[in-house]
DNA sequence: CCCGAATGTGGATACGTTTTCATGCATCTC
DNA sequence: GAGATGCATGAAAACGTATCCACATTCGGG
């Protein structure tokens, strides 16, 4: 009843070998094709399944690729972790996965516990400044942003989605559908994006539109009623992400604004219910999937000393939250 | 540069004891006041912590719990997800996240993954008869499933959202409402809803009218067009799943069935889409964080040899998908 | 005052693996 | 044919920890 796991060492006597050969074939190293084969088929008659424990102690390092997102309750973080686990499966590698709820402190908190475990390769959605990654890196694990970089560190390779041309594309559709008072609705961690959004806004750019929540939901929906109460001159909004568009959603019509007559809505992220939503949202889509795919990929590749990352594209897709201003608001 | 972590023997020498005693003191055992101060506050200083690999393999399991899920993505899922590494995170242990994808072979690959890493407390939704789980029951790891229980494996505790109430409750609802032609749109391992579903409709059951779909979207979005296609006869549908709910809305778009007016829907698991969508769904609320916090504390408390499990309250939150049957729509 | 018990402590061992190193054997070269 | 070169192989060490066990010290009771 109570028998022990099988060992190399099992196996090694089964087939009279030395562990040290059982465990070069099994790692791919130099062997007799005799012997080899005797070893294998050993092993698979004993159903020999190396134990990790084992391996990890030996070469210091446990296999697996940690996940640190803020928040797998959120549909584009999901998505990404997706693709995560996509491309871990493929290689073989368990994913740990922990959320800092956009934390800096539980982020370092996480990672703590992250290289107790051994982990030794990260894909992460940074929530905290460059500072706290220090440690980190010197630690010596590599390390790959997704979705948005640390700020002052340049030294990590990132995989992205393209910001910049999204918020441009955003922008300029809804300027050309003759809005002038656009508000943005932003994040934690969107500091790039913002400074696109001023961009392309240019001379049309006004402070008071631009407003950032924490990670919540509650969060959102009250920056987004705040920005509706506060400023009802405001005839387009563009969110930076699916929590804030659904509060953008609720809270103009809690408000009784109707979208896309009185509030144009662009939301960032291609959620499936934005089509199921009425309107159906027009939306600046990001490949989620790929982004976490991708980011895996990169640290699993690992030594390739190129900081560069990737930059994958984003896609406008015009469904019906936009409207041309021509029924306009009467200012106040 | 390239340093040594520090390790236990560092700390005993440091503080001019025994490895042992290091490691009693760490661990909680006993020591005395004197030499337990001394060796925290040395400890503390050197920044020690313990590898979590040295420790696994001498205990022979890895810390952390495994997490089996269909799939990530599914809001459901990721809410369930979400307890779970909550609990986890409260008891500083690690969670190893695996996707089935609603594969039984896929399951066991992952079960065989999770093992070789020395993971020994799995929360699962079990995808698989209770066959695959055999031979992992019997490897002694304590297993939870969660959501929905493995048919013929009842020795495994298991936390689920009260079903039979829930599905109980919405067949009243939509009977009670005028409904005779109600179709059940479900998704992989549901037995146990199906059986109540046609318990509760009595004589008013249909087997035509049953139509169950695999885990995709696109299998999703399938079986409710050919349902409604093949069965135009149907007044009023019950989705399990939010995944079928939203095949359910875009399929009877597509076929230009006014919901609720041409066809009443209610839905199993609120999602925070649900009110957005047009109209609003009427949907049955299952607690899908609780469910993975219960199921990790219970896989975390561990030894409690008590295989009852935990049933926990779903709701029926009324909104505007479902419509008494007064304009019906005539039979073929 | 002596002996048993209780307690604190450190040495040693084992966990399962990978990797280094030395050895033996076969083959190649001049 | 002798020395050099290559290759397959196994013994042993190391990774960092928890735990067993033996020993020392102290305390209490008779």
């Amino acid at each position: 009843m109570n028998m022990r796991r099988t060992t190399i060492k099992d196996v090694a006597e089964a087939a009279g070998v030395g562990v040290a050969t059982v465990s070069r074939v099994l790692s791919g190293g130099s062997a007799s094709p005799a012997t080899r084969e005797r070893v294998l088929t050993v092993a698979a008659q004993l159903d020999y399944r190396p134990s990790a424990l084992g391996r990890n102690l030996r070469q210091q390092r446990s296999g697996g690729i940690g996940l640190l997102l803020p928040d797998i309750t959120d549909s584009f973080y999901s998505r990404l972790a997706d693709g995560v686990l996509a491309c871990a499966r493929s290689a073989g590698e368990p994913v740990i996965l922990c959320t800092t709820g956009d934390d800096p402190e539980r982020e370092a908190e996480m990672i703590g516990a992250l290289l107790e475990q051994g982990v030794d390769r990260v894909v992460a959605v940074p929530s905290g400044d460059g500072e706290i990654w220090a440690p980190t890196l010197r630690a010596g694990l590599t390390t790959v942003f997704a979705h948005r970089l640390s700020p002052g560190r340049d030294d990590v390779p990132a995989v992205l989605a393209d910001d910049r041309a999204g918020v441009r594309t955003a922008v300029d559709y809804l300027t050309g559908l003759g809005h002038r008072r656009i508000a943005y609705l932003g994040g934690p961690g969107q500091g790039q994006r913002l400074a696109v959004f001023r961009g392309a806004l240019g001379p049309l750019v006004d402070e008071e539109l631009i407003v950032v929540a924490r990670g919540s939901r509650d969060s959102a929906y009250a920056a987004a009623a705040g920005l509706f109460q506060h400023r009802p001159d405001v005839t387009a909004v563009l969110a930076g992400g699916n929590l804030l568009g659904e509060a953008a959603v609720l809270a103009a019509r809690e408000l009784d604004l109707r979208i896309p007559r009185d509030l144009s809505l662009i939301m960032f992220d291609d959620v499936p219910w934005a089509e199921l939503c009425s309107p159906p949202l027009t939306v600046i889509a990001q490949p989620a999937q790929d982004i976490g795919y991708r980011a895996a990929e990169l640290v699993l590749r690992g030594g390739g000393r190129r900081p560069r990352g990737v930059l994958l594209p984003t896609e406008l897709i015009v469904r019906g939250s936009c409207a041309a201003r021509g029924t306009s608001r009467s200012p106040r």
